[in-house]
RNA sequence: GGCCCGUUCGUCUAAGGGUUAGGACACCACCCUUUCACGGUGGUGAUACGAGUUCGAAUCUCGUACGGGCUACCA
């Protein structure tokens, strides 16, 4: 019997969540799901020189809009916590103290300038000395430090009496493979003696990432650790940690998921908006900068095409199926349909899913977005069912949720500006005549619907010998004040009598 | 530099030894539409390179090249 499957996603609150870090979040909450397991959300906040402000209330709000709830996390509760880091301070020491006591880690008084110093020390490995080559704090040097391997007993005891600033740093093995099996790429493999002694707890007690990664899914009961590909070279540090502390055959298994790139390579937090598309889910106001980054959110994306377009930038279902709801997602969802190769983000097909989405939305789960838009453009919404109908004959020429006020501000408002340029070279005066004759025509017309409404255009048309085709251009514009949307006459049918009157009859004196 | 991961149309990907290498986005053409879209039909376009294993390789192995990641008392 397998033990229940329980996934994290440990975000570091510094900032905006980019695209990376939600599909890790979705990956995560997907296979959770598909699992009948639990996800987790446990705040990584050991640095506290790179706490921002509101960066974690911000993560749950993403979380919120992508319909991506975790089951335990600060804001969720659960049996497991504190799901904050800094506030599991405490429990990390004895882990740290006890490897130092069998001999899998020590301490290290090292200052910065000893450290940078060290950095500098060119190596000669072989014979050569490489250029931008920096010394590790390693096998090959550690004895020439300040550490309790280094010096005496009573040196290190004498040191550790008087409060000497020290770290923990873990004793890597010389001449070991450790090796690991990961869901996506299988068998990985590292000679240790090309791994560093990682810092394991600060000079402040705080745990770095290695520590407290290994400590807390151990304790949170973590049953498979996913994260970015960009963490894979530090595996092994995780790998032997877990053989000291808790044993390999209690340790989580591994997937290490590809990386999203942008136009130059791994995208980051510090990209912004400068590719022309957002890489943040929401708005990210950074309180240190003032700056405001526009999100996927603001950009006019619909949650549900958000996360579809996020699954698919690295999985597919071995079929040809692009478009799938959440649900869909939780039953098809398999990490060994998961690619290894990193995936570059493109913007055009990200907009295309959301088309589809907003395509296929009943026109009741698009009212409240597209009624809020259009309030805070200054168009006046009082009728539901007036706003709906609109909503319905536009939607499937909306990519973006922001598309609708530009597509359908003409029902609301009548245009102030008339494209003239596409009318006035030929306009004349037979046409005036027909739209005069078509103001009396509809003055009169007891049905106002877009058939009869069509078919007394065309009548009048035909009788003065005029090409309809000729006229429905100058009408659109009349209408509507350019060259897009609907047919005219579903237009001219939602406008109503007065209004059409209206339109027509001012649009014949600018005309002139 | 070292270590690790990766490499199929411009982009996302399918094809887990035998296919005319399939689909989607984008692009182009035509049809539909006397607006713009939607929709429909068709088109351009890829297995990085070199060896090997095999009757047969995009698929397995090795090498090379290229790309990416990591190389902090950051995550």
């Amino acid at each position: 019997m397998s033990k229940k499957v329980r996934v994290r996603f440990a975000p570091s609150p510094t900032g905006g969540l980019h695209l990376g870090g939600v599909r890790t979040v979705l990956y995560n909450y997907l296979f959770a799901k598909k699992h009948g397991g639990d996800f987790i959300v446990r705040i990584e906040d050991t640095d506290q020189n790179r706490y921002v402000a509101g960066a974690e209330e911000y993560i749950f709000d993403t979380l919120k809009w992508c319909g991506l709830e975790p089951d335990e996390s600060v804001q969720h509760g659960g049996a497991f916590g504190p799901y904050r880091q800094s506030e599991r301070k405490e429990s990390y020491r004895q882990y740290a103290e006890q490897l130092v006591k069998e001999g899998y880690a020590y301490y290290a008084f090292d200052t910065p300038e000893e450290l940078e110093k060290m950095r500098q020390t060119p190596i000669a490995t072989g014979n050569k000395t490489e250029h931008g080559h920096t010394q590790q704090y390693d096998h090959s040097i550690r004895m020439k430090m300040r550490n309790s391997l280094a010096l005496t007993t009573a040196e290190t005891q004498k040191m550790l009496a008087e409060g000497t600033k020290h770290v923990i740093r873990i004793k890597v093995p010389e001449k070991e493979t450790v090796s690991f099996t990961d869901m996506i790429r299988g068998e990985v493999s590292f000679d240790t003696s090309t791994v560093d002694d990682k810092v394991l707890l600060k000079a402040d007690g705080m745990p770095t990432y290695h520590l407290a990664v290994v400590v807390d899914d151990f304790l949170m009961k973590i049953s498979h650790a996913f994260r970015g590909e960009e963490w894979l070279p530090s595996a092994p540090v995780h790998i032997l940690l877990w053989k000291y502390l808790f044993g390999l055959e209690n340790m989580p298994q591994w997937a290490h998921f590809p990386l999203i790139l942008g136009p130059n390579g791994k995208l980051s937090k510090r990209d912004g908006a400068k590719y022309g598309f957002p890489v943040f889910a929401m708005r990210w106001n950074d309180p240190k900068t003032g700056e405001l980054t526009e999100g996927f959110k603001e950009k006019g994306f619909l949650p549900e095409a958000f996360i579809n377009l996020l699954a698919l930038l690295g999985w597919n279902d071995g079929t040809e199926q692009e478009i799938f709801s959440k649900k869909e997602l939780i039953e098809k969802f398999s990490m060994d349909r998961v690619h290894s190769a990193g995936a570059k983000f493109d913007y055009e097909k990200a907009k295309w899913f959301n088309h589809e989405w907003i395509k296929r939305f009943e026109v009741s789960n698009l009212r409240f977005e597209v009624g809020e838009l259009l309030k805070q453009d200054g168009f006046v919404v009082s009728n539901e069912a007036f706003l709906d109908k609109v909503i319905a004959l536009v939607k499937d020429r909306c990519v973006l949720l922001t598309d609708f006020v530009q597509q359908s501000s003409f029902f609301f408002k009548t245009p102030e500006v008339l494209d003239i340029d596409a009318i006035k070279p030929k306009w004349n005066e037979a046409k005036q005549l027909f739209f005069a004759e078509l103001i009396r025509n509809y003055e009169l017309s007891s049905g106002w619907d877009a058939h009869t409404l069509e078919n007394n255009f065309k009548e009048i048309a035909a009788v003065n010998d005029l090409k309809p085709g000729e006229l429905m251009l100058p009408f659109r514009i009349m209408l509507v004040g350019g060259k897009f949307g609907p047919g005219v006459f579903d237009i001219a049918e939602m406008l109503g009598k007065e209004e059409t009157i209206k339109r027509i009859t001012m649009a014949i004196k600018v005309f002139q």
